[in-house]
RNA sequence: CGGGGCGUGGCGCAGUCUGGUUAGCGCGCUUGACUGGGGGUCAAGAGGUCGCUGGUUCGAAUCCAGUCGCCCCGACCA
């Protein structure tokens, strides 16, 4: 390919809207260009990259038993009526609904539904599983707020695969070999990755893996342990539990006037005393059933205790809850945190002031603390009583502890399981794999028929690649000061030739020779030869960060050579014409792994 | 959805507070000349309903009201 037969309109200047560096580069180079918030057209430039992201997820998932195939974006509403999708997506659900012929209709964010659809049609038999169906396709999400360039958009590309299991055994072995899928694509991408411990929140399921990659510009946050041992995303990261400091004498229990001090802030601020010496008491309603889905439900409280300065992590508190709850044969209904009024009925007091003294003892209060409850002493909480807290509390004495699991967001300081210091890093999320269970074949009727002749829902798993984040994942990750530094393998083009001057005869000639040559080979090449100063093509080059640059000038002709520079290396080889091939096949074959 | 910022040629900005000839500057673009190893120089050009609507005024990019759009922070996020 010439440039001056290409399109890629570079640029010197940086759009002010763009923040986050492969956004400004993105543009600079010519690869994208915005058409609304969150929309992006992507220009030839970017869109080689797409296709070569693309055809390396094709190639890995195929080597793992996916079979490709095609979904609309367009689907009927009433699908998503079938799994109550249609709430839980809320806004995010594209519909459209301004012409009557479109009523009902929406643009798919993801196609669990469209899959499942599928597959019960002519799924029937044990004999027909497992089968991995997967598809390419651009999935439209209403975000409230795309961000960061081509990050997070409400159009985008993603590779979506669904596995369609008989048993759990079956379905860990699918979801193993999709891990590993991953992990070679992300390789072959040369992005570095994590993969951490994801949380699997209200869909339930056993495993959730999220690939990470970390960088500032993300908007997620993982945690690792220093040594390596222990990698999750903060949603679901479990922590040590903390040490017990002591202390030299249990005081006295005391009301404190606190008048319309109702946080933890004030109140520790107003007492003096540090936010991790406050317990902090928030009550959930809990509606429980017992007995299947005839049975009435029943109302209940669910008093959560943390440390002051830590957060009630919502998921894992469910988790807790619903084992609980199970245990007792009974089933959760569900669990939110309570409004005003059932507190106020609660605690006899205003929101702020609960505290867990008397609470735990009151019909239908289920009580849950968190580990770092137990080693609190002299703590300070809410009276259950409006305007007042009580210092000076000590579990065993003053209350009595409930169930105690861990139900808190790790924060700064905590450690991993292990004992080894906890880090945070910011990262973006390129991929998730899940295991579903059978969510959707249950709202879906998706069934089959066992050796036994047996009706039974068929086991999912859903594995997700965002196609467009991995382009923009590896310039975070891959970049400097000049521009992007492409990895060999999703490069636009392997190889950029600068011909140093248009006039020159012999240097066109050599240049065009050296470009047809490569071309031959089959080596994605793209020859400069615009009539432009050589500092100006060589910022150019940088810029959109072509791997392999060679060089061809008057200059080195003379000596009978041209130059030969890696984007990431700083010193460049003479390097006779001939030889040029043969080194950049070998490059690309290396890479290629 | 809460908070903040911004809309002036393709891009980056000045001008707006304090209304007043023809709306400027840099990059890019066109033509010509020179130049030719890290974003050149000179000369001559093309390109703008100042986001949109309404209002105030003799007169609006500028003041007022409304509206649309974009960006950032936060909330939210299968």
């Amino acid at each position: 390919m010439k440039w001056t037969k290409f399109f890629i309109p570079t640029s010197k200047e940086t759009p002010a809207d763009a923040v986050v560096p492969s956004h400004r580069l993105m543009i600079r180079a010519g690869m994208i260009r915005q058409l609304a918030a969150g929309s992006y057209s992507y220009l030839p430039l970017g869109y080689r990259i797409l296709r070569k992201i693309e055809q390396i997820v094709r190639e890995e998932i195929d080597r793992a038993g996916g079979i490709e195939l095609h979904m609309p974006a367009l689907q009927p509403l009433e699908l998503w009526q079938e799994t109550k999708r249609d709430e839980a997506m809320g806004p995010t659900l594209v519909r459209l609904t301004d012409k009557p012929f479109r009523r009902n209709t929406v643009l798919g964010p993801t196609h669990e539904e469209a899959i499942t659809e599928i597959v019960r049609a002519y799924i029937k038999s044990y004999k027909q599983l497992p089968v991995t169906l997967y598809q390419i396709q651009t999935k439209f999400r209403d975000e409230e707020r795309p961000k960061s360039g081509v990050l997070r958009t409400r159009e985008f590309l993603m590779k979506d695969a669904y596995s369609f299991n008989t048993d759990k055994a079956s379905l860990d072995e699918t979801y193993e070999r999709m891990y590993q899928a991953y992990c070679r694509i992300y390789d072959r991408c040369g992005l570095p990755f994590v993969a951490v411990e994801a949380d699997s929140g209200a869909i339930g399921g056993d495993a959730s893996h999220e690939f990470m990659v970390v960088t500032d510009a993300g908007e997620d946050y993982l945690v690792r342990a220093e040594d390596g041992s222990y990698a999750a995303n903060v949603e679901r990261a479990e922590v040590l539990a903390l040490e017990d400091e002591g202390c030299s004498e249990m005081a006295e229990l005391a009301e404190v006037h606190t008048p319309r001090l109702s946080t933890i802030e004030d109140v520790s601020n107003f007492l003096k005393c540090r936010p991790q010496d406050m317990i902090k008491t928030l009550i959930y309603r809990l509606v429980t059933r017992s007995g299947g889905k005839k049975s009435k439900p029943v109302d209940g409280f669910v008093v959560a205790l943390v440390r002051g300065n830590h957060e009630v992590n919502d998921s894992k508190l469910s988790k807790v809850v619903k084992a609980i709850v199970e245990k007792k044969g009974e089933e959760v209904v569900s669990l939110e945190m309570a409004e005003a009024e059932p507190i106020q009925k609660l605690t006899q007091a205003d929101v702020g002031f609960a505290g867990p003294i008397g609470l735990a003892e009151k019909d239908g209060v289920l009580m849950i603390a968190d580990r770092d409850i137990v080693t609190m002493h002299n703590a300070v909480t809410g009276a259950n009583k409006t305007d007042y807290h009580v210092t000076g509390v000590n579990i065993g004495r003053d209350f009595q502890l409930g169930e105690v699991a861990d139900i808190r967001f790790a924060v700064e300081g905590d450690k991993a399981p292990n004992g080894s210091p906890l880090v945070f890093e910011k990262c973006i999320e390129v991929g998730h794999v899940f295991k579903l269970g059978t969510k959707y074949s249950d709202a879906m009727k998706a069934h089959f028929l066992d050796e036994n002749g047996k009706s039974k829902p068929i086991i999912m798993g859903c594995y997700g690649i965002g196609v467009n984040r991995i382009l923009a994942a590896v310039i975070e990750a891959s970049h400097d000061d000049n521009g992007i530094c492409w990895p060999v393998n999703i490069a636009p083009f392997t190889v950029e030739i600068v011909a140093l001057d248009h006039r020159e005869e012999q240097v066109m000639t050599m240049a065009e020779k050296l470009h047809d040559e490569l071309e031959a080979k089959g080596i994605d090449v793209l020859l400069d030869d615009r009539d432009a100063r050589p500092g100006f093509k060589f910022k150019d080059a940088d810029l959109i960060g072509i791997p392999i640059r060679i060089t061809v000038g008057k200059r080195g002709l003379d000596e009978g050579i041209v130059e030969f520079k890696q984007r990431t290396d700083d010193e460049v080889q003479k390097i006779s014409p001939d030889s040029i091939v043969e080194i950049v096949e070998k490059i690309v074959s290396e890479s290629a792994g």
